[in-house]
DNA sequence: ATCGCCCATGAAAACGTTTACATTCCGCCC
DNA sequence: GGGCGGAATGTAAACGTTTTCATGGGCGAT
């Protein structure tokens, strides 16, 4: 990592001083002395050290976004969206995962601290005091999906509460008298608003029947258990939604093992629309997200928060999701549609 | 980001120097000074400026790696495995994907130069003249499953001959007499590997059969289209193997819509084990590859190569896959197991 | 008791930039 | 022709660390 500015400036006679002028683009510089020098640089191939001038800029040119988990589509697509913006500005990304509980988020935090521009934290561990403790006032930051309300943070989420509103209104709508619900961990942000969704759904539109809600923990596993313990009640519901798509397969394969037809016997939904949804027998009726769009808002709020840091950014706004209809509610208008777009499966390259 | 070491220099009525060193936990300093430096630097919130220190160490903790794409199951779990390993060893992780071209990821090799400690590279532009060219010889450097065989990188494949030889060598022994290739894209190495082993094993054990070679580019729509050109022929071979999972979901599909019975027809198998393999139907017999060992490994190599410069590494190394049999090749042995361990889906948060 | 020696601590240089400020040079106007 | 103004260029300080080298003090050995 031999060369320096100072190489390039004797090489092209000039000083150190112009030589940045040159490469950052300033204006005060000749036509003539900025190609040289240009030409020089590039022929030692210099690359100005990184470190030496955020120390002087005070700017890193990265963002962080801070992850509980890298595991799965939903964070894929999500650091992708965010990947696309950030690239798209010259910003580079530097991700953080694997957050087990609070203290290793904070670390994972303080760790990136002055590395840094601003931040996108996703983090189910993360709430308003936590964030006051570990996060110095002066980084912008953007929370997604968070319950935080408070605070200087621009908050950026999935309008869980619509969606599954409209999930179950669908449902409702396309004649199925009873929805049951198996909900999420109990902890959980998003869980808790596709609960109140489904409720006020009900509340609307189906107010003599009584909510049904069966515990889950957005597990495929605990969809499967959801499943059973469905079928052991004396009366089944005639649609059951779940509060996330791993949960609906898991409940669907409970179903199937069972011998209970889908959607004849009992209509089934989920939410996120991950990709398997749209594989599984019969695929399932789910709401989309799209995630990589959640991303790049996010990046580009952050963006605008760093550049405008006293700029009165709107504080919070929510992504909408679509209502995606497929066989497994049983309502889907062409019969045996055949699958759409089929997923271009990024490979071993 | 105002507290500076100096001010804990200050606060300790010591000098800069001795903070430097107890923070850093070198040995020369009293275990009474070394806690009252502590005590004051988290009181103070102090938190080292990482770019002054790199600028002075040449260290910046920090890994890059650069990949083609970030969607996906393949390339979500490589990221997630090098996470996984990096932030053990106390490192950040520095990702930069999108790159559709050749020049795009020169750019974005230059642009993480000196950025990173060393660098994950796994990406089909990717050869060992366009690192000459873009990459200094410093720069320690681990290829992922590239053909780059000169150099003094470090190159990490999967063993996408052996699995594919295995696989083929499977469906033969199972009694399926011929067994047909969806190729994949023609310039992918993984492809090319993948296509020797199905020879490899076809001369060895079915040496009077002549290979049959569909080609495919390893999306969904290629593995549909391959199927319709194999129904198409006046003899339907007994099996088929596809180069990847997505071709074989694809060729399903077409079987499925022609009414010819997987596997009592025709064997279907495929090549990766991305998670959709076990929920289409029937369930797809695969190769299962560790894709987060293959990261995790990486990462650990690259570490190594950054702490020993000089330390003549092993330059290749490969990582072994398996068969997963599943109901696609008619070869499972209970009837209808149940679907085993119910993935644990990473959910929002 | 005196001399050394070792260990804790301090002073200052160095890392490679950017940028405020100083300087030089050139052409133009009076 | 000389001074002046403005643009181009140079000088040097500053950013916040780490680390080398110097310094001082305490303690053991003679």
């Amino acid at each position: 990592m031999g060369v320096t500015i100072r190489d390039v400036a004797r090489e092209a006679r000039v000083s150190v001083a112009s030589v940045s002028r040159a490469l950052n683009g300033h204006a005060n510089v000749t036509e003539q002395t900025r190609s040289r020098i240009l030409g020089i640089a590039a022929s030692l191939r210099y690359v100005p050290h990184s470190a030496a001038r955020s120390l002087i800029t005070r700017r890193t040119q990265t963002i962080g976004a801070l992850l509980p988990e890298l595991y799965g589509e939903f964070f894929s697509e999500l650091i992708r969206g965010i990947d696309l913006a950030a690239r798209a500005r010259g910003l580079h990304l530097l991700v953080s995962s694997s957050h087990g509980d609070a203290s290793e988020a904070a670390s994972a935090l303080r760790a990136m601290q002055g590395r840094v521009d601003g931040m996108l934290i996703l983090s189910p561990h993360v709430d308003a005091d936590f964030l006051r403790a570990n996060l110095p006032e002066s980084i912008p930051t953007v929370l997604l999906n968070s319950p935080v309300q408070s605070g200087p943070y621009t908050v950026f989420n999935v309008d869980n509460f619509a969606g599954a509103r409209a999930m179950v209104q669908h449902l409702l709508a396309i004649g199925h008298r009873d929805v049951a619900l198996i909900a999420g961990p109990a902890g959980n942000f998003d869980a808790q608003q596709r609960e109140l969704g489904y409720r006020a759904a009900m509340a609307e539109s189906a107010a003599s029947v009584p909510p049904v809600i069966i515990p889950g923990d957005f597990t495929e596993a605990s969809g499967y258990r959801a499943g059973l313990d469905l079928l052991a009640r004396k009366q089944l519901p005639r649609a059951v939604f779940a509060a996330n798509d791993m949960m609906a397969v898991g409940c669907l394969q409970a179903f199937a093992e069972a011998g209970v037809r889908v959607p004849d016997a009992i209509a089934v939904a989920g939410f996120d629309d991950i990709p398997i949804a749209r594989y599984v027998e019969p695929a399932l009726t789910t709401v989309h997200v799209r995630i990589a769009d959640l991303g790049r808002h996010a990046l580009m709020r952050l963006v605008a928060a760093i550049e405008q840091p006293q700029g009165e950014n709107t504080r919070e706004e929510t992504l909408d999701c679509q209502v995606v209809v497929r066989a497994s509610c049983g309502a889907e208008t062409s019969k045996s549609a055949p699958r759409k777009s089929p997923i271009q499966q990024a490979q071993i390259q």
